[in-house]
DNA sequence: TGGCGGGTCATTTTT
DNA sequence: TGACCCGCCA
């Protein structure tokens, strides 16, 4: 046990507290992760039995590292525990009791992919036009309901949500939601949100059920509390409800991720649900030095809500952190790429220790110019998966209709995928023949192989479909003797698709067949690998296609196995997907107001405290060296905008920065790089006393950040749907509807003269005719 | 039935 | 500016 001896007085209390419920609220690089695998570790050694300890966290990359620091710690007992993702041990426990919920026991998982296509075609079939019906606007807006628990009927009564579908041009919302659902239902698919409401569903409507889980959990742990939602702390409460020996690890501060449902409620009030919580602050920061750690409370204490706390650190002050003034977007990549590489050679680094973090993804473009144009190598992290791209989507979704023939976005997806002569007149009427005698797409063709007049309408297309139907049939009765790869090879050569891939001779289409052939690597693989854990309850090693496909339909990008620890490259990605990382040098660059806070924030005190979060998170990445940089003009969407430095550079007590004075409007920017600069790029110089200096690439951008530069126009807040308005461009309309909230609303305009235009009122400089 | 061209639309995305 | 989606055309 002198393990624990690692730890400091907090720390250390932290994991002996072993009885009741717990918060610990941890600091940005104050050791969570130690704290929580060193108290796992203790419960072990204290004789707790590890099947009886869940642990869960957001990302399978967590729930991995967390598996294997424990299994450092106390050895192979480590692998027993219930440790991972909320999705994946959620999936779990449903497979065991999908039948109670009235799914097959193979139930397929969704994607946000395969849920926008099939709302897509849902919007379709009802008729609604798509400008007002978005597949990923209806996705986001279903998603949070689930999250917040309100099902379709509850959603259908709640008179204000109606209401607000119906000014938003939406007012059918509610049966999409609802088709949605039956459809996902009737596909034997569960969509990632199913798989907390499912469980929550199951642990409420079956008691013996929740008792079985509640007597199982003696313990249960919750990494990054801080981003659960509604439905995940619901959960966590009732299967720790019995022995109430919870424990909440997070950081309120660095809560991120409420667009996507978290509440950082949970956190601020978890004590009125545990009255007897007992709360341990990390505050002590080994990860930065003493001015990052400085500048970073600088800016977080300007939040209202948030728990108090004091980070501090032993570390040494190290360097003050540096701002970066350009000129425009590319020369924020010049100077940052040659930033990093002055850095890199005065203090020794490589390119590992590097990071650029930005606030959207389109940013990435100038640093990989000027990374590329210096030899420096580079990764932009995050994008696609290995999972998401289309051959390989293509082929599961044979192997997941093997599996699961309900699965109608795989029966979709495939079906005439290779061709084979299934045109879109013979599919449409396949499924409104399907829809008018109640039958799933795939009974249908079931009914048709088996002689339904349907096959005879389609001729030749009816053929094709039946002798589909029967192929998977055959592939499924495969599926029962056979493992997974000897499976996948079936269905690769016997579908069509290896033919179709190989007869595609572009650079592209022969990297498509090498993806699948990595795909086919991958499940040979599982077949041969111990990673598949026996099921505990059938005691069975599981090498089925299902077992398969269960395996991988929750990994992202992240787990994507490429293991690239060989390689060094500096990091490029978005300040989310950073959360959780350290480098030794961070740059976090467009720090620019409307770009970072971003724009969408700038009205509501609440997504501007998240975004300062998101900012807290930036910063805090770093352990030796930050830079910050921002760009005087900058092309977005294609026209030049003129932007100011963010005003998180301004809450940072100056005391931290090396040069505060760049921050001052018109300021030189005189960008001195470290001594040892073999730099290249000079800086532009910049002359005369104009507010925005430069070269004059000034166009007339339609420039929010110059609203001094057009005519005014009525407040924005002030139309309604009616209002007769005056457009400067094109003319007199009428406001036919509004949707989103203030300052975000899109008004739908029919102009006298050029027809319906869907337009952003803050940028409209609409003005209303009277009369 | 697929390939191209024009129109549209742009945060963040652990699962 | 660029990615993507839809619809039209051959």
């Amino acid at each position: 046990m002198n393990w624990l001896d690692d730890l400091n007085p907090a720390q250390r209390a932290a994991v002996e507290c072993s009885e009741g419920p717990v918060m610990i609220i941890a600091g940005a690089g104050s050791g969570k992760t130690r704290v929580l695998t060193y108290r796992i570790a203790h419960l072990i050694e204290q004789g707790e039995d590890p099947f009886q300890i869940l642990a869960l966290t957001f990302t399978n990359k967590a729930a991995g590292e967390m598996r294997e620091r424990i299994e450092a710690l106390i050895g192979p007992r480590a692998k027993s525990l219930w440790m991972g993702t909320f999705h994946s041990v959620f999936a779990r426990i449903l497979r065991r009791h999908a039948e109670l919920l009235g799914y097959p026991t193979n139930f397929t998982i969704y994607d946000a992919d395969d849920s926008k296509s099939l709302i897509k075609n849902i919007v379709r079939e009802l008729d609604l036009d798509d400008a007002h019906y978005k597949a990923s606007n209806l996705y986001a807006r279903i998603s949070s309901a689930k999250n917040s628990m309100i099902l379709v009927e509850e959603y259908a009564e709640d008179a204000s949500l109606i209401a607000g579908d119906k000014a938003a041009g939406r007012p059918r919302f509610v049966e999409v939601y609802r088709t949605y659902v039956e459809r996902c239902h009737r596909s034997g698919a569960m969509d990632f949100d199913d798989l907390l409401l499912n469980i929550f569903k199951l642990l409420e409507q079956y008691p013996e059920v929740l008792n079985y889980y509640q007597v199982q959990f003696k313990h249960v742990l919750v990494d990054e509390f801080q981003d659960t939602n509604r439905v995940q702390y619901r959960i966590v409460r009732l299967l720790s409800a019995m022995h109430r020996n919870i424990c909440l690890v997070g950081d309120d501060a660095q809560s991120i991720y409420a667009f996507r449902g978290a509440v950082i409620d949970n956190i601020l009030n978890v004590h009125r649900d545990y009255p007897e919580l007992q709360t341990f602050r990390l505050e002590q920061n080994y990860r930065s030095t003493g001015n990052i750690v400085g500048a970073s409370g600088s800016v977080i204490s300007q939040n209202n809500k948030q728990i108090p706390k004091e980070l501090w650190t032993q570390n040494t002050a190290g360097d003050k952190i540096r701002l970066l003034r350009c000129v425009s977007d590319n020369e924020e990549g010049r100077l940052i790429a040659a930033e990093l590489h002055a850095a890199k050679h005065q203090f020794r680094l490589s390119n590992k220790d590097f990071a650029i973090l930005y606030r959207t993804n389109a940013q990435s473009r100038a640093f990989e110019e000027a990374l590329r144009r210096q030899n420096i190598p580079y990764k932009v992290i995050g994008g696609l998966s290995f999972y998401q791209r289309r051959e390989i989507k293509d082929f599961l979704a044979y192997l997941r209709l093997v599996v699961n023939h309900a699965d109608e976005e795989a029966l979709r997806r495939v079906i005439n995928y290779p061709a084979r002569g299934i045109g879109r007149t013979s599919m449409d009427k396949w499924i409104l023949e399907a829809d008018r005698e109640g039958l799933t797409l795939w009974q249908m063709l079931v009914a048709m192989e088996q002689g339904h007049p349907l096959g005879k309408t389609l001729g030749a297309a009816g053929r094709k479909m039946s002798d589909f139907a029967r192929a998977v049939q055959v592939w499924a009765v495969a599926a029962q003797r056979d493992n997974a790869i000897a499976l996948a090879r079936l269905v690769w050569k016997q579908s069509g698709l290896h033919a179709e891939l190989q007869s595609d001779t572009t650079i592209e289409g022969v990297n498509r067949l090498q993806n699948v052939e990595e795909l086919l690597n991958a499940i040979e693989e599982f077949c041969e690998s111990d990673e598949a854990v026996p099921d505990e309850v059938t005691g069975e090693d599981d090498r089925s296609i299902g077992a398969f496909l269960q395996h991988i339909a929750l990994l992202t990008s992240a787990d994507d196995s490429t293991e690239d620890a060989d390689r060094d490259y500096v990091s490029m990605m978005t300040v989310h997907q950073a959360k959780g990382l350290e480098f030794d040098h961070v740059f976090v660059v467009g720090m620019e107001e409307d770009l970072f806070p971003s724009a969408m924030a700038r009205d509501s005190r609440l997504d501007l405290e998240e975004e300062r979060r998101l900012f807290y998170v930036a910063i805090t990445r770093a352990r030796q060296r930050l830079c910050l940089s921002f760009a005087l003009t900058r092309f977005r969407f294609g026209t030049l905008c003129y932007g100011e430095p963010s005003r998180f550079l301004f809450e940072m007590d100056p005391k931290f920065l090396e040069q505060p004075s760049l921050l001052r409007t018109g300021a030189p920017s005189k960008v001195d790089l470290y001594p040892s600069t073999m730099s290249r790029s000079k800086p532009t110089p910049i002359s005369g006393p104009s507010r925005f200096p430069g070269p004059t690439l000034v166009g007339h951008a339609s420039s929010k950040k110059a609203p001094e530069a057009s005519p005014p126009g009525d407040d924005p807040a002030s139309f309604k749907v009616g209002d007769s308005v005056e457009h400067f461009r094109f003319g007199a309309g009428r406001i036919e509807v509004l949707e989103g909230r203030f300052p975000d609303t899109k008004a739908t305009i029919i102009f006298e003269r050029h027809g319906t235009k869907q337009i952003l009122l803050k940028f409209a400089r609409l003005t209303k005719i009277l009369g």
